[in-house]
DNA sequence: CGGGATATCCCG
DNA sequence: CGGGATATCCCG
């Protein structure tokens, strides 16, 4: 029987071992009072040839054989914070792809861009991370993932948005320009949708100017040398009540994109995505009754001018003197642009607050 | 909203 | 002395 039993599981190489034991595991799931049913599921059993545990016992031995060091190893398969999940590269230092989940309350609040700092994820293994200095005058952003504006609910889960985790080498004009209104739009989603979920991240693809072969060309920053995608992309699925209603991919250049581009000129097949990510972004997800996002909805950008009372807008609120309020206001009638009834009283209020703001100053500075 | 640079101070 | 934190300035 015990024979039977080896020659089934292993070649002659283990013919030396006397016998293998197979625990029961379910031991530990299922806690017994009973001791004596303990004692029993403890007992190492032998198998016979035929059971399905063999095949995962050889696996076991195998990989014992290969890999007598250890399992070479990646680092953590996914992040998880607070608002967002992450898979990161530790040869390029950038995320694979970040994953979030908005809906109409956590895309508000109080928590403030000014509170938070970047800083080296410090999840990941040091040598593996990108560090502030390698961003510094290279020439390129860090650009958020999942962008902070997604996690104005909660400072600490805005902050967690900082880690280098989740920030890519990103040109100025495209972070703060086209990707900028394409994540303005994301959020803007929930007020149509009760759940929208977007994963972003990084995609480098070959050159296709030449008629030559096709070459991956990306640029590598700082001493960490951490690496500039030429691509980044969102895949964005919308949901009402649970229910998965619209799906769009999007591939843009990590590169200035003007006012002329619609989002519209981006779209992908989810499924040239995931073959040049190598990801298969929703597994779970049914697509059959899965519409096109740019169908369902405009997928309309702000235009320029929309754009820039929103900036204008942005600065107000954040204008700590009266200098820097003026100094936006102004930007209105320098622009043509002509303030709505929101930002008159937004105005208002503001040069209130930091009027006296500035008499409180000037009375310490005589107390003292 | 999205990002910068620089001056200054503090501290080990 | 240099590194790090902070305040304050700036840009689209």
């Amino acid at each position: 029987m015990s024979t039977t039993f080896i020659r089934g599981f292993a070649s002659g190489t283990f013919a030396s071992m006397a016998c293998v034991y197979v625990y029961n595991t379910r031991v530990f799931k299922t806690p017994s009072s009973d001791n004596r049913r303990l004692d029993e599921e403890l007992k190492p059993r032998i198998l016979p040839a035929d059971h399905p545990m063999l095949e995962d016992v050889n696996k076991l031995e195998t990989q014992r054989r290969i890999l007598k060091y250890g399992i070479p190893d990646r680092g953590q398969e996914y992040y998880i914070y607070d608002n967002h999940v992450l898979a990161y590269d530790q040869a390029k230092k950038i995320p694979i792809w970040v994953a979030e989940h908005l809906n109409a309350q956590n895309v508000k609040g109080s928590a403030n861009r000014k509170h938070s700092k970047f800083k080296p994820d410090p999840s990941v293994n040091g040598r593996f991370n990108a560090e502030n200095d390698d961003y510094f005058k290279s020439g390129w952003s860090r650009g958020h993932m999942s962008p902070a504006g997604n996690h104005k609910f909660n400072q600490e889960a805005m902050n967690a948005s900082f880690f280098l985790s989740n920030v890519v080498p990103q040109n100025f004009e495209n972070n703060s320009g086209f990707w900028n209104r394409f994540e303005i739009y994301c959020r803007n989603l929930t007020k149509k949708f009760t759940d929208v979920r977007v994963i972003t991240g990084p995609v480098f693809l070959p050159d296709l100017e030449e008629d030559g072969p096709a070459i991956v060309k990306y640029p590598v920053i700082g001493k960490g040398q951490v690496a500039v995608p030429t691509h980044l992309y969102k895949v964005v699925l919308a949901e009402l009540d649970g229910k998965p209603i619209a799906l769009g991919a999007f591939v843009v250049p990590n590169k200035p994109i003007g006012f002329d581009k619609k989002l519209t000129d981006f779209i992908v097949p989810l499924e040239t995505l995931e073959e040049k990510t190598g990801v298969e972004f929703l597994p779970k997800l049914n697509l059959s009754n899965v519409k096109p996002l740019c169908q369902v909805d405009s997928c309309h950008l702000k235009t320029k001018d929309e754009f820039e009372l929103h900036i204008i807008t942005r600065q107000l609120n954040r204008a700590e003197n009266l200098d820097q309020l003026y100094k936006a206001y102004s930007k209105l009638e320098k622009k043509n642009l002509k303030p709505d009834q929101y930002m008159i009283e937004l105005f208002t209020k503001k040069e209130m607050e930091l009027k006296e703001k500035q008499l409180l100053g000037e009375r310490e500075k005589k107390e003292l």
